[in-house]
DNA sequence: AACCCGGGCGACCATCGGACGCTGGTGCC
DNA sequence: GGCACCAGCGTCCGATGGTCGCCCGGGTT
């Protein structure tokens, strides 16, 4: 570099590296449905690499149960999740599900607060809810907040976006019917292909259009459902 | 289950897992120009985890030069780019710059291809170039295509989309100056930075609201500088 | 032929998105 | 108190985005 000020060029060439991111359920209203269930054991999906598969699940030790002379400063799991209705909070050592929703308002703020951070510091600025956003969270104090769980439940909180009315029928019919978290859990996935199938199966295009859900991946098991809907929908044979 | 018709819900029960996968540059035209090199030799960046740094590179064998007893099959690799103005074809075992942003092109059809077959298979649908392409570009016997290349020159392909004048204008006086690829490839970046500064330093929103670079991650060096430059706007210290 | 320059791209790494299933909290008897 | 159920989330895994630098092609002497 000389005295032309021009050193721009050096700058560019010197950056180093930079780190840093059962029920009998009910459909409600739709009946629209011939969900033959047998095919579904065998996943019929093909794939660029068969070969391979189920390999893994091997060194599966996952040291649990506190080894002797470690720290035993271990947070207490969440109480568990029950079905309330709207409005009513969970009796007992339990959640409720308005508490469970509020978690992915939650999650939003800090995901616009890492956005906020990786700004500034001109670094990669996610737009989805990454694993990046719960080791914020985490590090805020937000300790309840954790990927399995929120991946779980995000189809849940997506119907809850989508369409509040039915997402409130659904959580108070369960809930009189006395099922557990799981059961609910399930039922949610019926409207949403419904949803789906309305726009053209583009359940991509679903979460992306709603500001609140656009920021969740959606969930793998989703997307399967409504694959295998549309085939069945523009499949011309029939087993009856 | 039972002859309630509704069997959607044992469906999403059993559903089970998937797989699928120098010299002294000019800067034409712009002047704007107080590029301090020094400061760029230590990377001042802060980061969450600024620890642990560079403990990596071990482990380095890197296993070339073919061990005996192997297929011996490898294919040559590809002749060296070199600056051409546009239109002219590089003479001798070179390549030229037009081929390059061909390969570009290339990898945009081969993502739509990707992107078909994973709309069909009803998997995650990439918008950006991906491992997955450049093995699906692979498979399809384009095999001088590979990620390491294509992402070295992706801003070089940016000026190409974003400003093709000046890309042109570029490679011409490189050309005629006799320099060398890399040379021409450092210099794209400072266009582009310039760019990113008219468009308030949102680099990655020039990238996405183009058709054809939408599909490119921008390169984390071309982001480093914008935000070393956008620092330096906004800085009210000088240290002449 | 011998040399050296420079750049192609194989291979590596941290981290990612995604998922499983152990562990133990919880309500019921 | 004891037990069975079930769901929270620690932990793992294949694959991704990103990069370094080895190796050798190619032009020059």
């Amino acid at each position: 570099g000389a005295d032309n000020g021009l050193m721009f060029p050096d700058a560019i060439a010197t950056i180093g590296p930079l780190n840093l991111n059962s029920k009998e359920p009910v459909l409600l209203e739709q009946s629209h449905t011939h969900f033959g269930a047998p095919a579904l054991l065998a996943i019929p999906e093909p794939s660029s690499d068969n070969e391979k598969r189920k390999l893994g699940r091997k060194k599966q030790k996952r040291r649990h149960s506190r080894e002797p002379g470690e720290d035993g400063d271990d947070r207490p799991r969440e109480h568990p999740f029950i079905v309330t209705e709207p409005g009513e909070l969970a009796r007992g050592k339990k959640n409720g599900l308005d508490y469970l929703f509020d978690l992915y308002e939650q999650c939003a703020r800090f995901l616009g607060e890492v956005q906020q951070i990786s700004k500034e510091r001109g670094e990669k600025c996610p737009t989805k809810v990454t694993n990046q956003v719960f080791r914020h969270a985490k590090l805020k104090g937000a300790s309840y907040i954790n990927k399995p769980k929120m991946r779980h439940y995000v189809h849940c909180y997506a119907l809850h976006c989508l369409d509040l009315e039915q997402s409130n029928h659904l959580r108070k019919l369960y809930k009189d019917r006395g099922e557990n978290v799981g059961a609910w859990r399930q039922a949610c996935y019926y409207p949403l292909v419904e949803m789906a199938r309305q726009n053209g199966w583009d359940i991509e295009g679903v979460f992306n259009r709603n500001e609140k859900l656009r920021i969740w991946y959606v969930p793998t098991k989703l997307r399967q459902l409504c694959h295998i809907e549309k085939s069945k929908d523009s499949d011309s044979c029939s087993y009856e």
